[in-house]
DNA sequence: TAATAAAAAGACTTTTTTATCCTTAATTAA
DNA sequence: TTAATTAAGGATAAAAAAGTCTTTTTATTA
């Protein structure tokens, strides 16, 4: 459904949102890190994200990634769009190249649902409601990554 | 979530369910033809599924693939194990390594319940009350695939 | 202004997934 | 019993995805 790299970007994202602002900016290092991802491939996605305008980056000393107030409206589904493209997220459950309530597979009335559902709240929520969500819920929802 | 290899998988054994018995076998190149899958490639899947004890098969001329009685009993999810193995299906939608009600992802919520529900249907219902349930159903329900 | 720290960019490598090809074995029917 | 047909098996190839390395550019601070 989606790539790694795009699971490592909408992550990315999402801790640069609670953890970053245009006075503390954090690097690829300390994200990777944190996130548990291998280093240089997250520095190209966050490149690719900044090329995009969905990140903001400085270089130097103090310098690294964060996101500025317009990067902050931005949907999870622009990452989404950066990374994989539309396309690839929008596939059927079974690999059909037509599956519609018309022409449904037969997993599509389960699929469906529940693919309009993310698509919502991907589209729908700014990246800083994700991240007033994830800091004000009551559970400890996690980007950061424990490897088992 | 599924390889394409297991979805290819997973609309073969349906369409010999719903086509094939041990009177009329079906050759991987009508198969493939109809599914629109590569025909080597399923080939390989299908040698897989019969050394897995999921499909049956026959040589020679009037040969090819069918579903005996045992087989028929088996489930979607079998199939599944047979070719991706349960760990591939049981990801964590963001990419974390450990994903749970305590320690969910910011879309662990929406996501799990889905999961869920496709694993039941998977793991509970036998490939000949899928094929019933295709068969007998209002809608058109597809494994061919068109190309759009 | 020099040293340093960090991102940008591009080329490259590795791994995984998908797909093909070729030879052998089994079965059927003429 | 021979020709035709179809699966089985193994080796290989192609494509896509994931990941690395090296050099260049930009900003900071001493």
């Amino acid at each position: 459904m989606l790539s790694k790299a795009c699971k490592y970007a909408i992550r990315s994202m999402l801790y640069l949102a609670i953890h970053a602002d245009g006075t503390k900016k954090i690097g690829v290092n300390k994200i990777a890190d944190d996130l548990k991802t291998p280093q240089p491939f997250l520095a190209k996605l966050l490149q690719q994200l900044q090329r995009d305008k969905l990140v903001s980056s400085m270089k130097g000393p103090k310098g690294g990634f964060f996101l500025d107030e317009k990067n902050k409206e931005n949907s999870v589904w622009d990452i989404v769009m950066s990374i994989d493209g539309a396309a690839k997220f929008d596939q059927c459950f079974l690999g059909l190249s037509k599956c519609s309530d018309e022409n449904p597979c037969p997993v599509h009335s389960i699929a469906f649902p529940f693919k309009q559902r993310i698509l919502e709240d991907f589209r729908d929520k700014t990246i800083v409601q994700w991240a007033g969500e994830i800091k004000n819920s009551g559970k400890v929802i996690s980007l950061k990554d424990i490897e088992v």
